[in-house]
DNA sequence: ATGGCCATCGCGGATGGA
């Protein structure tokens, strides 16, 4: 099973780059961020000739986050149950791998994989309201999925976390430190969703040094890769022994018109 | 360097992103 997180900062303009990505890199669930479209304004029917289904949680300009897949998704969640929210920030499924089709009545906790996309808080600038509402709105997000993790042990969470782990993970950490993505605050909700018993399947593996999933559109930053990872995957400890490979896919950012973000891969036995 | 770029709304320039 192979599953994948972009943020594509706006479905109107980007849908082309996702189809065609979609085309050159078949997976069975795709999480996408940033639509910046009310769900009337979805294209299903794009996706469905593409093979794909499609479950939307959308926003006029703002937000909006998606979840695209070849088999159905069951259970659909929106937002974080528990934290009020009026931004479409979270959109859960649990999903079923073709070749692990089961009846229709047979409980999919056991055998799916409960999908939560995500799209993390900006922040903006540490201490101004939005750190304060980031901040906020982590502490919900551990607290729903501590439970969440409970009924469906076979988790990941993905998406545009909009925090970077440690320096690693920046390209220049003298110059961002204590800036946004970079707090010791944000990291510490972070870590917090670590010790629930998630794992970064990034770091299950060698990586490139330098490795980024976003890039500013300003100064040349993708050619010079000026770049932090702020796109995550997170495995929980049941599904640790399935990963087999995790990979940040850097092609699409080399499109015209390119998002920031670049794609996310992992891929689970 | 109070910036650079991009998307949105909407038709100029502010806001948000990161």
């Amino acid at each position: 099973m192979k599953l994948a997180t972009w943020n594509i900062n706006s479905l109107t303009v980007r849908l082309p780059q996702v189809l065609d990505w979609l085309a050159a890199n078949p997976v069975d669930v795709l999480a996408l961020q940033e639509l910046k479209l009310s769900d009337d304004k979805f294209p299903h029917a794009a996706f469905a000739a593409a093979g794909y289904q499609s479950v939307c949680f959308g926003q006029k300009t703002y937000n909006g986050v998606a979840l695209i897949s070849k088999t159905p998704a069951h259970n659909v969640v929106r937002n974080i149950p528990g934290f009020s929210d009026g931004l479409a920030r979270v959109i859960s499924a649990t999903f079923v791998a073709e070749t692990d089709a089961v009846p229709a009545t047979t409980d999919k906790s056991s055998t799916g994989i409960r999908v939560v996309g995500a799209y993390f808080p900006n922040g903006q600038e540490p201490g101004s309201d939005k750190f304060e509402y980031k901040l906020a709105w982590l502490k919900g997000l551990r607290d729903w999925l501590r439970t969440e993790l409970v009924a469906y042990p076979r988790l990941v969470l993905m998406g545009d976390f909009n925090i970077t782990f440690d320096d690693a993970d920046v390209w220049d950490p003298e110059g961002m430190c204590d800036q946004i993505h970079c707090t010791d605050e944000e990291r510490y909700e972070l870590n917090a969703l670590i010790a629930l018993g998630l794992i970064d399947a990034h770091r299950l593996f060698p990586q490139a040094p330098k490795s980024y999933s976003w890039w500013d559109y300003r100064d040349f930053g993708f050619r010079r890769n000026h770049g932090m990872r702020i796109d995550h995957i997170l495995v929980s400890t049941a599904l640790k022994p399935q990963v087999a490979a995790c990979w940040i896919d850097k092609t699409p950012r080399k499109n015209e018109r390119p998002s920031d973000h670049a794609p996310v891969v992992v891929e689970l036995n």
